[in-house]
DNA sequence: CAGGAGATACGATGATCGTCGTACAAAGTT
DNA sequence: AACTTTGTACGACGATCATCGTATCTCCTG
């Protein structure tokens, strides 16, 4: 399963209706609702646990199928994560140069919070 | 159930009949939420201005009295802010040191973001 | 006491949300 | 080609939300 990557620059790829707003568009109280839910939450702290790709498949969540497209279609509107089509598989990961250029700080302190004793459900 | 209520007034309700949530008990996804509205999002930096109380008229908000309600009451149960009665008026104010001690960074974060350029909305 | 000011309570309404099931599409695999 | 895997599209549903208008309450002041 070896996914080849061109070494040229790729060009941030629409890759065909996969809309995603540009760094400069990114609202706050966009990203905090994206963020607001206990679901979505979970999947950003996994895709911030380590910096790659990951599959919609490989998030441990208490939904189905659809629901996690919708979480991600959120997700990706509201300019958190990034997603990239692989194949069958889409690979999502966090926007977290933008958000950090953006909204500086903001990803790291949240994904703290939600790391944090009591909160950790 | 029809009640026939305060014809002869009795006990009504002191400041301490708002209700505030413990800060053990704030919940990271509802703070995210509260703060995910442009309204409440625009008191909270009203409040986090001089860190004094602010009666509910004093906010420069596009709703109506009702909604403004609404929304304190929101942040009110977020833990957000703490209100107080004094008088005809209720005195606003926010609750740095319990967000601070349950989500370190958080607040401020999040005030700095909002206050970005192209966020000043 | 009567009136005004500050704020909540109580619907009502239209919008959005989170969830699901089913159907469908694209890319590998056998 | 047929099947499996991975994920989306399309409704549909109940729940929550943001907003408003109006009625009501409490306190202060004339």
């Amino acid at each position: 399963m070896i996914v080849v990557q061109s070494s040229s620059a790729v060009t941030p790829q629409p890759a065909e209706g996969i809309a995603h707003p540009a760094r400069a568009e990114l609202e706050l109280a966009a990203v905090l609702h994206a963020l607001s839910d206990p679901v979505r939450l979970r999947m950003v702290a996994a895709l911030a646990g380590d910096d790659g790709e990951h599959t919609c498949k490989s998030f441990d969540v208490p939904v189905t199928k659809s629901t996690c497209t919708h979480h991600f279609k959120i997700l990706r509107e509201a300019g958190v994560i990034h997603q990239r089509q692989a194949g069958t598989s889409r690979l999502n990961a966090l926007r977290r140069e933008d958000l950090d250029a953006r909204f500086p700080g903001l990803l790291t302190t949240i994904l703290q919070a939600a790391s944090a004793p009591h909160e950790t459900a």
